[in-house]
DNA sequence: ACGCGCATGTAACGTGTTACATGATTAC
DNA sequence: GTAATCATGTAACACGTTACATGCGCGT
């Protein structure tokens, strides 16, 4: 399990309330696992319990008084200790493609406007990803730094981690266009 | 919710016992989606409650007696309704990114393996699916039959799923060789 | 007056994971 | 004899999803 090493992982770049790690959640962190305020909360009175956060109430004017977690030294173990702990390679999970086999029993019309939809909002997501590239990693690759400093590890992975996405969006997109042709070979007559 | 549409489908392309279709999520399906025994047991049963599936008692002679089980026409219209329906696109869960942005705070080393390692599972994964479809789908893309040929449907659209996986671990390949470059770039010499 | 953004939570339910449990046959 | 494959299940727990619930301040 994973919820509580992002949340700790999120901590540490940057301390927060549950509101806004769910607020994360939605974006950055978000490319590569969800979370609603439900399931961060939870964690969240967890996590305090046990420890691994402490708590700081900030008092706001204007806005609600919010609660600051941040990382304490027993949570800092524990990624530490995760993140030495090997972890199998997970395998994928696409109800569409569950349903580009189903749709071989039913109407390959609907499967078609169904993947076409899905198609739009990978390329939605693809704008979005590499906007936020732009913004966040202007400039040349290799850092302005010199070779080998460490303040730039944080940025490079964050930074390998959204190539990753725009990756795997790119690939979605590449491949529903597959589906979509394979689907017009037995498609449009019937 | 997709399991009971995932074995809905999997007994419309051939009926079997639940340990047939155990077997099956760690092949074909699996592709795509998982499931263990234990699941899909539990699954049927309701199935079977809900008149989605009929079952068979099959003596065997050398193995246990088995019950197979086959699509009901409750069941069909189940994933007919289940087929209409639009389903969001979903986002990517990987622990693995996780780690990585993690390592910002750990010893990079040791994600180094970790990356290598599950480098090795994808190159894996992708040369037995490769290999399935060296065996299943031999010969050329567009059929022997006259276009439009219904009865091919279901094999092609298995195939373009296959071709799903394959893209998947392709592009997982190239972006774990992107983050060990990466890493190498702050890594060797600390 | 109404809705939105900020901020925190509870409750119920569904799904997935892990461990335990049984028992027959075949192959080494 | 011992392990592997076939075949079916129960129980407990962890995790994720959906719905419900509250309350302030700001803008229109």
């Amino acid at each position: 399990m994973a919820l509580e090493h992002a949340i700790l992982v999120s901590l540490l770049e940057k301390p927060g309330s549950g509101y806004e790690l769910a607020r994360r959640f939605e974006r950055s962190i978000g490319y590569f696992w969800t979370a609603t305020h439900q399931q961060i909360y939870r964690v969240l009175k967890r996590m305090e319990n046990d420890g691994w956060v402490d708590v700081r109430d900030v008092p706001q004017q204007g806005r609600p008084d919010k609660k600051e977690y941040s990382v304490a030294d027993l949570g800092r173990a524990a990624l530490s200790s995760w993140l030495q702990d090997p972890i199998e390679p997970e395998s994928v999970r696409h109800d569409l493609a569950v349903k580009i086999r189903g749709a071989a029993f039913d109407d390959p019309a609907v499967l078609t406007r169904e993947v076409e939809r899905h198609r739009q909002a990978h390329r939605d997501r693809l704008a979005h990803y590499r906007a936020g590239e732009t913004r966040d990693f202007p400039g040349p690759e290799a850092s302005t730094a010199a070779p080998g400093a460490p303040l730039d590890a944080e940025r490079e992975l964050q930074h390998v981690v959204l190539r990753g996405g725009i990756a795997y969006e790119q690939m979605m997109i590449d491949w529903l266009d597959d589906v979509l042709a394979t689907l017009a070979r037995f498609g449009p007559s019937r």
